[in-house]
DNA sequence: CACTTGACCTGTCCGC
DNA sequence: TGCGGACAGGTCAAGT
């Protein structure tokens, strides 16, 4: 569930409350969701280190430190990052609105402290998710971020380019499919899939080839405004989902097609349908989105 | 090599 | 009410 809006809202978190401060303990309740890269040490890369900044490579996240290391992270399906303030945790309480209660709990997997008494808590239901400890200089050879392809949003590079080359290698598979690889574009998944795909009115299991370079460039514009849409509403949360404070988001409360099967097509009227596409769910207004005949 | 399917987990929901 | 089974979705390994 986690994709571009939800993992760049958690990193704003983030960055915000733990930038200048220094980590003073980690405690690994499950250690698969815990990693430490040969070469490197908890004790010694990780404990007293300052937290220099938090950034963001399409689904992962990058906590970086001052002693050349960082903490990588991916949240996966049901992955939480809070923060909780020593007020929080001893005092006034935290905010009662959240869709999580005491921390930490069951899904509590690893929990990081600060010197001020704040406190990370990485939590994931399906310990899918996970955390690694790794040399700076290694961060970008974790094959998913090696073979990654272009950030939709950045504002210095244009992915068109980029993203119509990468698209071109898939010609015969589903735009779904392709849409969904991180290698093609980074940060899609299913839920914007599925939007971006309605608002070009394409069937998700069209062959890539058989869309011609107008409608891939309509496609990747769609996907970059309902990515960008979603950001300004804090991302969607399904069952799972916060952000850095334990907020929801509420996108899909403004979704036209992801999990409304059964409602109707708020551009046609017509009764929204659920199909399997790549694998996963995937949803559709059977009118609009028609598949074309080979 | 291109592409699809299954595994990884746990919680929830549905039908019997 | 209890219980089995389908389903959820990101990525990687294994299969076609």
């Amino acid at each position: 569930m986690p994709e571009l809006p939800e993992v760049e809202t958690v990193r704003r978190g983030l960055a915000r409350l733990l930038v200048g401060r220094r980590v003073a303990g980690v405690e690994v309740r499950e250690g698969k969701s815990f990693v430490v890269a040969p070469g490197a040490s908890v004790e010694r890369d990780l404990e007293g280190a300052a937290v220099t900044a938090v950034r963001r490579r399409g689904k992962v996240l990058l906590i970086e430190l001052d002693t050349g290391y960082t903490l990588v992270g991916h949240l996966k399906m049901t992955g939480q990052m809070v923060v909780r303030t020593a007020d929080e945790r001893w005092g006034a309480g935290h905010p009662n609105d959240s869709l999580i209660g005491e921390l930490p709990d069951r899904s509590t997997r690893v929990i990081l402290e600060f010197d001020d008494g704040t406190a990370v808590y990485f939590n994931d239901q399906r310990k899918f998710g996970w955390l690694q400890l790794m040399p700076a200089s290694a961060v970008a050879e974790i094959p998913l971020l090696a073979a990654m392809g272009p950030e939709p949003l950045d504002p210095a590079v244009d992915a068109w380019p980029e993203f119509r080359r990468r698209i071109a290698r898939h010609g015969r598979t589903s735009v779904k499919a392709a849409l969904l690889n991180q290698e093609v574009v980074a940060g899609i998944g299913n839920i914007y899939a599925d939007e971006a795909l309605w608002a070009v009115k394409l069937h998700p299991a069209t062959p890539v080839d058989a869309i011609g370079a107008r409608k891939l460039h309509q496609l990747l514009d769609a996907a970059r405004h309902v990515i960008s849409l979603s950001l300004s509403l804090g991302g969607s949360t399904d069952r799972n989902y916060v952000d850095a404070e334990g907020r929801r988001g509420s996108y899909l409360q403004f979704a036209n097609v992801f999990r409304r099967d059964g409602q109707p097509c708020p551009r046609c009227g017509t009764v929204l349908t659920k199909l399997r596409v790549a694998g996963r769910g995937t949803h559709i207004c059977p009118r609009c989105q028609k598949l074309p005949r080979a």
